[in-house]
DNA sequence: CGCTTTTGACCTGCGC
DNA sequence: GCGCAGGTCAAAAGCG
């Protein structure tokens, strides 16, 4: 079944100085054309291995079907401010690839040296394309704003609802639930099997806007929390009306101010903007946002480079000290 | 009082 | 058909 869903590009491999993340080992559609070196475990952990800090370091792989509208979809969405390790859109598998394992963890992957992040992440993937495929269920009936008994709506929809499209972060943080900008209730929490930590299912509290977002903590890295979402927001960023630190957020987190005088983020820019047309976004706020952002940080960068400019959300906190002594340092002027 | 979180029950789809 | 696991519902509880 060959939809635009099947459609797979090439990742982006982020190399900065020798840090490299080339998640595309950990994900057999992609290979690295120049560069077949995957990541091991020792760089990866030795990216991220300041424990337990909440950093706005967005390494890379957006993954798998990642057009524009994904794209838009998880800048306008993943406003986490904690350390992204990886982001992954939905990656549909081919068939009979094992879908048990889910974010089990208990399959095994042709490259043995990928990270143990980037093993969960294939896995989340899998899990999340297999099961959006075979159970494209919304068992809704208040969605039609009709109080009907469940069984009688569920046996009406016979037809397959096409789910949303997800797209996936791995983020590591100490707190669950990353502010994101957005609004939500909490409307469920499940044991994961396998998985000492329990996943949260969030819906967004914007009326008539049906995103949602899973949340839950790797089990293999328990630093490490996968944040799903699934869906498009209908409306601004709530956060985005209120000012500059809301406005941040509302920017992916990469552009925060941990990588201000970095070139990670004009480099990641050099690569997405020329797709980011500013008519095309369909969030008008994205690229103001984002420029506006850009420009403010060089700016307060230049002239108070120790202070805090924004208000950040709370897991923002520590960006400014806790970049790692293996990560590039800001350039001074 | 209104909103959010908690939590057990329920539904659905898949594998065996 | 049954069991399992993921996902959702909705009443109750909690909170500001």
């Amino acid at each position: 079944m060959a939809n635009e869903k099947d459609r797979f590009y090439d990742p982006f491999h982020y190399n900065h100085h020798e840090h490299q993340l080339n998640l595309s080992s950990s994900f057999p559609s992609f290979r690295d054309n120049n560069n077949s070196a995957p990541i091991t475990t020792q760089n990866f952990q030795g990216f991220h291995h300041s424990p337990s800090h909440h950093r706005t370091t967005f390494t890379d792989c957006l993954h798998g079907s990642m057009d524009y509208n994904t794209l838009s979809r998880a800048f306008d969405m993943s406003c986490s401010s904690s350390e992204v390790i990886s982001s992954i859109d939905e990656n549909p598998k081919k068939p009979g690839a094992g879908d048990s394992a889910g974010i089990s963890g208990n399959q095994s992957t042709p490259n043995s040296s990928v990270s143990s992040s980037s093993n969960e992440a294939e896995a989340l993937i899998e899990e999340d394309s297999t099961k959006s495929q075979k159970k494209d269920k919304q068992p809704k009936g208040c969605e039609e704003g009709e109080e009907k008994p469940k069984k009688e709506n569920k046996s009406k929809k016979k037809e397959k609802k096409a789910r949303e499209p997800r797209f996936a972060f791995l983020t590591k943080s100490e707190i669950d639930n990353l502010e994101d900008g957005y609004r939500w209730r909490k409307y469920g929490q499940k044991a994961v099997k396998n998985s000492p930590y329990p996943r949260s299912y969030y819906r967004c509290t914007s009326q008539k806007c049906s995103v949602k977002k899973r949340v839950e903590r790797s089990f293999q890295d328990p630093s490490v929390v996968i944040t799903t979402y699934e869906g498009q927001h209908n409306h601004h960023c709530p956060a985005t009306l209120r000012g500059s630190a809301a406005s941040m957020l509302s920017a992916p987190p990469f552009f925060g101010s941990s990588y201000m005088g970095s070139s990670l983020p004009q480099d990641f820019l050099a690569q997405f903007l020329p797709s980011y047309s500013q008519n095309d976004h369909p969030n008008p706020m994205f690229h103001q946002n984002l420029s506006h952002n850009l420009h403010l940080q060089q700016q307060q960068h230049q002239q108070h480079q120790h202070q805090h400019q924004f208000q950040l959300p709370r897991d923002y906190g520590l960006l400014q000290d806790l970049l790692p002594s293996s990560f590039p340092a800001k350039q001074e002027p």
